[in-house]
DNA sequence: GTCAGTGCAAACTTTTTGCAACTAC
DNA sequence: GTAGTTGCAAAAAGTTTGCACTGAC
């Protein structure tokens, strides 16, 4: 927990810093979901979160308003959105890195890789028409669970840690 | 058109040999969407789709059927599935090799790159743990237009060569 | 003839918008 | 006090489902 904190209090440290100046208000709502964002490991969803903010920190937040602030923390550059199923689906990403997920395209899992040799490939690019903010490199493809069981089963959200 | 008309060859025949002791139909419906896939350069939307079908090909078919056949062309690896923005968008790719695209997070822009090297790296990678169909290696970015201007637009749909 | 496929309408899910009340500045 | 923010309700957008009809096998 008080590495949570510690992340909260640099996370909230760079969105006071990312609004000075832009006319953007410092609300107890936009403080307290960063904070929850911050404390929640892996992705989660709108729906998900707001779950949270209401039964785990009893703390009253419309979706509207989830949807609203998920846009500035990720314009801030404080949370990556991924839109790898129905429902946008979101992380705390404080210190930016190269992403490696793998996908799961019959149960939707997401797992992460490390990875340093993506990281070399990625700065040996020249991209002069376009500004790298964040490469996420997505593997499609099938996780051991489903590779055993042949289950017809529908393609679901992707899961987070409940 | 040539070209094309092959492309839509082997994919037919792709096609063909997947539905094979499946008990899945050859409609109409089912190739004549694959020919116009298959014809059709870039990502699209399933709504664009519909309406290259009307206006271009002259073939009515209803948007519940592109669903369920996009549905189908991608388990047959037929064509892959993007969902970087709110509509879900298709690309045919007969011969999947690894996707690196540039994604715009101002106006939804998307451009693929040609890498070697990237299929280098992604060979050396061992994942005993899942297996790899599809590998999509996404730029979140800027592209050079939306660097330039300076306008706060709202981010639109992913845009697709019209 | 059987049952998978099609397509309409309706339901459902996710996201956005309009608007009145609120509050950070 | 002003204007950005919140949150409700409603609309919009994308996708799925129920069901009757059709047609591939």
């Amino acid at each position: 927990m008080s590495e949570c904190t510690d992340i909260y209090t640099i996370a909230a440290q760079r969105l006071t810093e990312y609004m000075k100046g832009k006319n953007i208000r410092k609300t107890p709502e936009r403080f307290e979901i960063l904070r929850i964002v911050c404390q929640t490991p892996g992705i989660f969803s709108i729906d998900e979160l707001h779950e949270i903010m209401e039964q785990k920190a009893k703390f009253q937040v419309s979706r509207v308003t989830l949807f609203n602030t998920m846009k500035l923390l990720e314009d801030a550059k404080l949370i990556i959105k991924h839109t790898l199923a129905r429902a946008a689906h979101y992380e705390c990403c404080i210190n930016p890195h190269p992403l490696v997920c793998m996908v799961c395209q019959k149960c939707g899992m997401v797992r992460k890789l490390e990875s340093s040799k993506i990281e070399n490939w990625l700065s040996e690019q020249k991209c002069k028409q376009f500004i790298i903010t964040q490469p996420v490199l997505y593997f499609h493809g099938l996780c051991r669970s489903c590779m055993v069981k042949s289950s017809i089963k529908k393609r679901s959200r992707v899961k987070s840690e409940k």
